[in-house]
DNA sequence: TACGGGCGGGG
DNA sequence: GTGTACGCCCGTA
């Protein structure tokens, strides 16, 4: 039966069939069935930009086949286009292959030719190329000419044509499953190859459930008990397969739950083909794992906050019960997971853990639910599926939303560099942003004030990217950036492809804010999630540009552009800082967008007057924002780099929390000692405003250290091994402590975390751990935890306050000299 | 100083 | 899958 057919576009892949590529998508229609779509017509192509005669590359292009494995890479057909590349009219010519695979090996041979300049977007996948050539937007509504097939697979299969978006509609109401797994790990041993999946439990709107094989007693009517493990692998494809989710979410599910989840289902030769199409759960391996379902969006979402969010957190960790705290101000249910084991072994308290099994579920449910919208809006913005866009990074995103408009201007994109290339990049350095060194101390009643996208209002003023860059029209224009380093000027005359994008981003992003403060009187909460949602995305985007340009794999990558961007940043703060000076503020501190100043004897109001008085003054749509008023802070000497410095500072916000900024973060493997003093002593000092009492109480724990007083639990380290002990080339402490516990007849194996204890002694660090049962209390080395854990953790806190490491520790050498004497 | 290794999240 | 990748810090050699 042909006709149209009407679907929201959830995610896509390519399959050959009879050696054709055909793009295959998976979709949702709104009547809620779930649809395979297969357009056959999309054709995989790149550009080759001659060097003169275009005839002549098209005739060798035409004879140009390549063996690359198992098939043979050659060119169907070839087109003449005139194209802009690097603000320049090129003509190219558009090499159509004969399968995506042969892109990348044509484009490589035909690369090496004389007669060709450059080959281009060989390197864009082909299923992100059909998006964008196309228009489409997922997880939006779409249109095609449509005709079922039998294809043999357990949906609804049609074969399309003329694919375009239909309005912007997106999927609303989607069905999405959080669930979240429980593994046997004795002595918190995680691994996958011995230890079972104990707990399974799945959340959704008006669903519970928790699946687990050991029986115990309940009141709760969403715990389910089946027979063994493999049963416990079946039910969960089941209940995915019947509850029929457009989104599964799990958190770090991509490098936790999935994975194991497959080593498990292999060790029963249990098949995960939870996909719609009956196919099984793609692993996507490198340096970030990942857990792709055909026709089912596996949203991690620890993996979106990760990335995307982190930076407007403040926590510094992404720990489920912090991010769970400060997003949606709920908590972990409590319990120790280090029993868990025990309990199963045992078959008590197993409900406890059910609960804690489906909260977990529940937190991650509503976590995806809550950046839903976000999530919706990157990928509207950037034309990607959402799999892909909560997996990237800033530059990752400000590319493909690039990637995406690039055909609208007519540009061809500019390749990825290369390692040498990346290399000579990663050289380069240029100066950062204008940092005011805070002279180092306590200060009370702080006003922070910061310029509202500073960066982006910089580019597109200035009309800055590197198709504009000294463009030999405006040769003899005399505006040139404020730079230290070269000379730089940008097109006068026509507005860049970058400053065009970034405009469009900026005034989208007011457009929506002024919606926002008008609905704020309709009070319609929905609404205003989403618009607030796509706020967001924007700003994020419009902040991403320059970084973008500096980094060092981005295709738009050019220097003189981001050494320009910070010049002119350097010079719109230096203004306001001279402003407030005169105004008479006192300024502390200031950092790339943002200014520091205290109180004193002025008011609030003259605070915000000044504010005012200043962003009339700046042009176009800079701004500068009030922050904030803070309490107390503290400030600590920041070294300069070659991206400008890094911000070093706690403050005590007004609601009593300490916000802490730019400080080496204490890191799990350190010991608990070191971590209980840095947070004392910023407690101390910024809540009782005491430096003397922060000072003796760092004292106190010296003492206590060097008396052998500190219990042993505190100067545990704490550190995982992640190989076989054989595999280590380099013998650190805890590998040194691993091989004696393997001596002793202990199994150690891969992700066990090995404690130890740095024991006194001379030499190498490994040679002094110890094994904690052969430690009594108190023996442990003082030195190696006052100098190499405590001091580390508060020498720059103490630095800014006016005491220096030796005098840290001197003070406690004459204090026994004192109690010696005296 | 260069380089190997661990961490993050998860249990 | 038009693949092969993070950024930071610590300790050892």
């Amino acid at each position: 039966m042909a006709g149209k057919i009407q679907f929201y576009l959830l995610d896509l892949t390519y399959k050959i069939i009879s050696d054709k590529a055909q793009i295959c998508i998976f979709g949702k229609t709104p009547e809620n069935e779930r649809v395979m779509l297969l357009d056959p017509e999309f054709r995989p192509y790149f550009y080759v930009i001659p060097k003169k005669s275009t005839s002549a590359v098209i005739e060798k292009l035409k004879n140009l086949k390549v063996e690359k494995r198992d098939i043979i890479a050659s060119v169907t057909s070839t087109e003449i286009v005139k194209k802009r590349y690097m603000g320049e009219e090129v003509e190219a010519i558009k090499v159509y292959a004969n399968l995506p695979k042969s892109v990348p090996a044509l484009a490589n041979e035909a690369k090496k030719w004389d007669i060709v300049r450059f080959c281009n977007e060989y390197d864009i996948l082909f299923t992100r190329k059909y998006l964008i050539d196309n228009n489409l937007v997922p997880m939006t509504l779409h249109e095609a000419d449509a005709e079922e097939i039998q294809q043999g697979f357990r949906i609804s299969t049609y074969n399309i044509s003329g694919i375009s978006q239909v309005g912007g509609d997106y999927l609303e109401n989607q069905r999405i499953l959080a669930f979240d797994i429980e593994t046997y790990h004795p002595g918190g041993k995680i691994d996958s190859a011995k230890n079972p999946v104990i707990m399974i439990s799945f959340y959704s709107k008006g669903f519970r459930k928790v699946i687990t094989y050991k029986k115990f007693r309940t009141k709760h009517d969403y715990i389910e008990f089946v027979d063994d493990e493999p049963h416990l692998l079946e039910r969960f494809k089941e209940i995915i397969e019947r509850f029929k989710p457009d989104i599964i979410t799990g958190y770090n599910s991509d490098s936790f739950d999935f994975p194991y989840l497959r080593a498990r289902a292999k060790k029963y030769r249990i098949k995960l083909n939870i996909g719609i199409d009956s196919k099984d759960i793609k692993f996507g391996r490198g340096i970030y794992p990942s857990a792709q379902i055909n026709g089912i969006v596996h949203i991690d979402i620890f993996q979106f906050i990760r990335r995307n969010i982190g930076q407007s957190l403040k926590t510094d960790s992404y720990k489920l019960d912090l991010v769970a705290q400060e997003i949606l101000g709920e908590k972990k249910i409590d319990v120790d997971i280090e029993n868990l084991a025990e309990s199963w072994r045992k078959g008590t308290g197993l409900e406890h853990y059910a609960e804690y099994n489906l909260n977990d579920s529940k937190l991650v449910y509503d976590l995806c639910d809550r950046f839903m919208p976000n999530i919706i809006e990157f990928t509207k913005l950037t034309g990607i599926t959402a799999f892909d866009v909560i997996r990237m990074g800033f530059s990752q995103i400000v590319e493909a939303y690039l990637l995406k408009q690039a055909p609208k201007f007519n540009i061809i994109a500019p390749n990825k560099p290369g390692h040498d290339e990346i290399k000579q990049r990663r050289m380069a350095t240029y100066h950062g942003a204008f940092v005011y060194q805070p002279t180092p101390g306590l200060y009370k009643d702080i006003i922070v004030f910061d310029f509202r996208s500073l960066y982006p209002t910089i580019i597109s003023s200035h009309n800055i990217g590197p198709g504009t860059l000294n463009c030999s029209c405006c040769k003899d224009e005399t505006e040139f950036a404020p730079t230290d380093k070269g000379k730089y000027w940008f097109c006068k005359k026509r507005k860049g492809f970058i400053p065009t994008i970034i405009d469009d981003v900026i005034t989208r992003r007011m457009r929506i804010k002024e919606i926002i403060k008008k609905d704020k009187k309709n009070k319609d909460k929905a609404a205003d999630i989403l618009l607030d949602a796509r706020q967001y995305s924007l700003k994020i985007m419009g902040n991403s540009f320059y970084g973008y340009m500096g980094f060092f794999g981005a295709r738009w990558y050019s220097i003189e552009c981001a050494r320009s961007i910070t010049a002119y940043g350097r010079y719109y703060i230096t203004k306001v800082i001279d402003q407030a000076k005169k105004e008479g503020f006192n300024v502390i501190y200031s950092d790339t967008d943002s200014i520091f100043m205290t109180l004193d004897r002025k008011t609030r109001k003259e605070v915000e007057t000044f504010g005012d008085k200043i962003n009339t003054e700046l042009p176009g749509i800079m701004e500068l924002e009030l922050e904030g008023f803070f309490p107390s802070g503290i400030f600590v000497h920041a070294k300069v780099g070659p991206y400008g410095a890094k911000k070093k500072y706690a403050l005590l916000s007004e609601d009593g929390k300490i916000k802490i900024t730019g400080f080496e973060t204490v890191r799990s493997n350190w010991s608990d000692i070191a971590k209980e003093v840095q947070e004392e002593v910023l407690r101390i000092i910024l809540k009782e405003n005491d430096k003397e009492k922060a000072f003796q109480y760092v004292q106190t724990v010296i003492k206590r250290l060097n008396d052998r007083k500190v219990a042993l639990d505190k100067v545990m380290m704490h550190t995982k091994l992640t190989k076989e002990i054989d595999e280590y080339e380099s013998i650190g402490p805890h590998v040194a402590i691993a091989k004696k516990m393997q001596a002793k007849g202990i199994d150690v194996a891969p992700g066990m975390i090995i404690k130890y204890i740095i024991g006194k002694g001379k030499g190498r660090i490994r040679d002094r751990a110890k094994f904690p049962s052969e430690c009594e209390e108190g023996d442990y080395d003082p030195e190696y935890y006052i100098n190499n854990q405590v001091i580390p953790a508060i020498d720059k806190i103490f630095e800014v306050i006016g005491y220096s490491k030796s005098e840290i520790l001197m003070a406690e050498d004459q204090k026994d000299l004192k109690s010696f004497f005296g």
